[in-house]
DNA sequence: ATTTAATCGAGACGGTACGTCTCGTCTTACT
DNA sequence: AGTAAGACGAGACGTACCGTCTCGATTAAAT
């Protein structure tokens, strides 16, 4: 009966909240400047949201991590699509927009695990999955061992990529194909 | 003249900085907190340090950092040497004070990336050169390719390793296995 | 056609006013709270009265105000009637109940003096009109003076009443019986 | 061995308070506009005052309350000195910031019925030596019976001071001399 | 032994943000 | 049209810390 939550002021809080991260970093975000960013009372915000990290959550859920929206291609050459999918992931990674919000999700994650690996867990998902599938063809091609573990493989991609963007030091393209080569390859002597 | 710096002081905080860090949190840290729990004023502590960063920097470079202190073994057997030592790496980033620490020092590196990428740097260091050492002889005796990038390979365990005390997902026996199992064989058809 | 202002609703927020006043003083008071304990909507409220002063007001005229339902005898002895009649008033000013509702309108009439005056003459009329009655016979037999200004004494007694409910200091028989005293005998040598 | 407290501070904040209550009541007062418009922190208010009723409080005592510094003039003759007396005193009440003040303390009376009754006393102290002590003389002199309570005479000229402030009907000249005249007369027949 | 100057504890200060409460307005669906 | 329900922008509440600033009191080296 009462009036219904306004999807303008959620998405207003949202947008505050990308921006401020953007531009400040995830612990300078104050739910005062965003409520007046957003235009906002603090009273809706805490009205909805348990917390600064559920904000910024829902906020990477509803757009898009960076790097997690990169597909891994399909061709006849496993190594060429990895080496290009990682590379591309990394790429994307190098902006400063990108690494604040990897940075924000990093700090969540440290403050409150539970909704940080809640977090990680959606967003890594499809990331996974791509790698998941693409070895799954790789192992019916007889390109692969059948004993491999694609998602162990999958985990040790996004923990590169996620400390990567903690530090601040993006993997060039060499050193993105070296991993993926070392990968492939193993260190075993021929 | 003057009178020197009260060393006692300086060790009550970086000791009040490990406990309050061990339970609760970087985040939950507070200089007054930490000023009355070392039994120090306030202004003793920003004559000394220009930030909370800075001090949970010198506590951890003070002790060490769990898991940078386990050395990889020099047997003959190149896989069973990394496997020891990432087991028991693992192994120590297993209970909650390890998990806190390296979290707090996520936590730094999120919020003044300067600072932390000096502090990984430092912490990480003894195991990139006991990684890189250990490959190096594997390389000398030929049980390694001599194109392999030891230094990526470390960054790649370390990374692992600090994505797993972020998430709170502690590697088991089993999985630090398939993961040295897979760096070694590569996953390259038989 | 249109549906009727609801009596129900107007009572349960009177009542609700006269409890949430007895018990816990007006400024404690809020709309909100009246709201929800009268089993009302708050817009309900907002529609029918311009304040909460305006709400305690309607609710101490419909009811009456301690003291003010106390009528002055009419025997041949008018400082015994007066006497009986302070001494009642000052009497029903002396529970909590009673009292909270005084201050409540002192309350009221220190912040928004143009009600308070309005509610003060309204609740004080029917006190007036008795002493001015009571002294007009007086005058008439021959007991009291012709130039005596019977408001004015009456707001005399008035404002005594007031001051000892606004400060908690119920006046006992015996201060009463010496007020009547004084003002009937003069301070005039005998 | 801290630094002590500041005494601009506390002056700057009863400064504000007076000015506040003066302009706009005593209930539109806001710790949070004091606090900005006395150049001093919220916090500052908070460590030195328990509530906005104390500050009011300790302005008060530290000032004078209009009308309590009116001293009853002493010449032989007893009515002339309690016309002039309550005349005046009734005069000071006139002016907005007066009744302002004396509204602000019987708003916290209401509220906080101890404090606000432990500074009535305080602040009508003076006023109550002052009659009782001519009062004393005039009952040496023979003006006045002696079986007469000083003390209740002058609470019945205060109570008629406040509940005149309160509903803003200041007493002029004619009021108060009739005032005095029935007090001193008595309403007994010649 | 005295001087001297930086250190220390304590904590007051001007601020900022917190999370909560209430205000008075508004929107919706029900009656 | 009146109502219960409750979302909304606004802004004050009282608290917790921030980083800066006095304050004596302490303390070791340099007189």
């Amino acid at each position: 009966m009462p009036r219904p939550r306004s999807e303008k002021a959620r998405q207003a809080v949202l947008d505050a909240m990308r921006t401020a991260v953007t531009g400040g970093g995830y612990e300078a975000v104050t739910i005062e400047r965003l409520a007046t960013e957003a235009g906002v009372s603090k009273q809706t915000i805490y009205r909805w949201w348990p917390s600064k990290a559920a904000i910024l959550g829902e906020a990477l859920l509803e757009g898009t991590l960076p790097g997690s929206d990169i597909a891994v291609p399909h061709t006849d050459d496993l190594e060429a699509d990895l080496r290009a999918w990682f590379a591309a992931m990394s790429a994307r990674l190098a902006d400063a927009e990108s690494v604040a919000l990897a940075r924000a999700l990093i700090a969540v994650t440290a403050t409150d695990p539970e909704l940080g690996t809640l977090l990680n867990d959606r967003l890594a998902a499809p990331v996974r999955e791509w790698v998941v599938g693409r070895l799954a063809r790789a192992v019916e091609v007889g390109d692969v061992r059948t004993d491999v573990d694609a998602g162990i493989l999958a985990d040790q991609f996004i923990a590169m990529g996620s400390y990567a963007a903690l530090t601040g030091r993006t993997l060039n393209p060499a050193q993105t194909d070296a991993v993926v080569a070392a990968t492939m390859r193993g260190i075993g002597a021929g």
